[in-house]
DNA sequence: TTGTAGGCGTTATCAG
DNA sequence: CTGATAACGCCTACAA
């Protein structure tokens, strides 16, 4: 009934509990026939050490945390598909802790598991906190970031300037010259401004000697609704943009929601971009920069495993590139018959 | 440098071992005094627990482990969600394992961590099988189910099929009477056949007097392709359906693309409802069936709790009310221009 | 190469 | 009410 302990397999083996002990941790003092005898008994009896006993002794508990922001957003749900990925094959477990709103950040960073709770942190689009940070340092437990930068610590981030401006200079390659841009809201959760989006824009506007309008520029919240209203206010102007470049693919449903609604064509009247590429932009046909998430928690995930293994090494910092996907909402190539989107006709 | 024990704090405070446990802990046996003093001295030592520690004479964890299908479709993200906000305020730490594919379910089952290295468990949409039950039951571990039955543990459903008959019956309400399906195939992570969706149809059609056609029944898997591929398919029946009943939102997209390049206007020449009510749902105007997934995981997350505070206490069975939303494309009542109209309960 | 013993931080039991 | 002290299951010197 009990479960069986390492004294058990031990006795039913004929040997003491060190060698159970080096057989199970794979050390190379023992010899060969012991060591199958060993591991024999142990399957026989279905031995599993308790990972709390041997926490205790080890002082390192095997679990890894996990910070993430708006758990149920897609980004935030690839990027912990990938760290699972990565950390399957690796007896890591993980514990996932959610920061639902800004004011709960400091709270979460406040109780993040103590040494001995957890063996290191990955941080997800969150800015760490001067404390955070030193709490782990004092701690000796690495923690990795992603989706975000911070000199002494390991990262793996995109480029999302390089990435906007790749979009830009599409939908500049395609003629365009009135592009607006729906960025994000100042996000309440790092600290990045101006937007990194923001910026690639400007810089392919500037590069193409593109005179940038402010009044092209509107920056709204992550949903459709906000991206519906941006889009409103941009067609409503006198002279409105031909093309609109989106800093998600969410708020770019709404753009695309606000053209049929005032009967604009896409890409005929007004090409639209957007970013991430979530499911349903593929499903859409919306032309988007994809964003690679997974591999941006498996990277991640690889690292703080590595940082383990190797506590002094100089943090890496890991840059993954975007790639635009170039769909129906931009109009892509000439004589391609453009299909309208689904959205369109639906609502 | 090192955390401090609970050594630490007894010396510090003047008293014994003993003593820091049971304030610790809140047993009732403590001077009122000499139980404030100690909580000063450990709050002013930032003491916490090492829960390994802790772990190992109580012989429970406090981990709770959930098992989930494919963790990135919105229905498991939803369920998870609601279990960490029940848990949120529970210290109860919890470890999540995805069975992304059929083949894995067993494995995952026979890896369900061992007593001890988990307290408890939560299967979501998974039917269990007659080991994992009998692991969990002879290791004493409670096991909650989220989504499916099983009549010796407790779980938390919603009727699926008096769901489906609920959004089949507004269609018939509407005037429709030929009413295509466009269910799922096979689950391969659950045994539920006939599907309960395809019986609550079924039920629907006869309620109202309708002969169900085999030709406008079609499963397909839970994806926007397949539910255009079967839309495509029933569209080009010489007496096509009038509305469309889909077992997932992802295939109604897929219906609706479908419609819309053959050229049907939604509603007006075809109705179409779907299931789940996912986010996008409300975004196309798709009327939907609303299932409580975060409801559902949130109160299958306090069965487990109170189970575990319990273990004697008979399974609950809580069967949780889906609702129909009315959206567009189900074009409700003329005139009434409300995108979501009166939510009926059911159940 | 192998067995033994001490210790990891708590809880729980049992005298005081 | 409180303080020792024996587990809990495992790891790791150390001795053999």
């Amino acid at each position: 009934m009990r479960n069986p302990t390492i004294r058990d397999v031990a006795r039913e083996a004929g040997v003491g509990i060190g060698t159970v002990s080096r057989v199970l941790s794979g050390s190379p003092l023992v010899a060969e026939t012991t060591r199958a005898h060993v591991w024999d008994v142990a399957r026989r009896l279905a031995y599993h050490p308790s990972s709390a006993a041997r926490a205790l002794p080890r002082g390192r508990s095997h679990v890894l945390e996990i910070i993430v922001p708006l758990f149920t957003r897609f980004f935030s749900i690839e990027v912990i598909r990938g760290i699972e990925e990565a950390l399957a094959r690796s007896d890591y477990s993980l514990v996932i802790r959610s920061v639902e709103d800004p004011g709960e950040r400091n709270r979460v960073f406040r109780e993040a598991r103590r040494p001995g709770q957890v063996d290191g942190g990955l941080l997800v689009s969150l800015t760490p906190t001067r404390p955070l940070v030193a709490h782990f340092r004092t701690a000796g437990l690495p923690l990795v970031l992603i989706d975000v930068e911070y000199s002494t610590l390991p990262s793996v981030t995109v480029d999302h300037e390089a990435a906007a401006r790749l979009a830009v200079q599409h939908l500049i390659g395609l003629g365009h010259e009135r592009i607006a841009l729906v960025g994000r809201a100042e996000d309440p959760f790092t600290l990045d401004v101006p937007d990194a989006r923001q910026r690639g824009y400007l810089a392919a506007l500037q590069e193409a000697g593109i005179q940038p309008r402010p009044e092209y520029q509107r920056t709204t919240d992550y949903s459709p609704e906000a991206g519906n209203a941006a889009m409103e206010r941009l067609l409503a102007l006198k002279r409105p943009p031909t093309a609109v470049f989106c800093a998600s693919d969410a708020q770019a449903l709404g753009v695309l929601e606000a053209a049929r609604r005032r009967g604009r064509l896409v890409p005929e009247d007004v090409a639209v971009v957007g970013y991430n590429d979530v499911e349903v932009a593929q499903y859409l046909g919306l032309t988007t920069v994809r964003i690679p998430m997974r591999a941006m928690g498996q990277r991640g995930a690889e690292l703080l495993l590595r940082t383990l293994e190797e506590p002094e090494r100089p943090p890496d910092h890991i840059r993954l590139a975007a790639e635009l996907v170039v769909r129906r909402t931009s109009g892509s190539l000439p004589g391609q018959r453009n299909q309208r989107s689904a959205a369109q006709d639906i609502a």
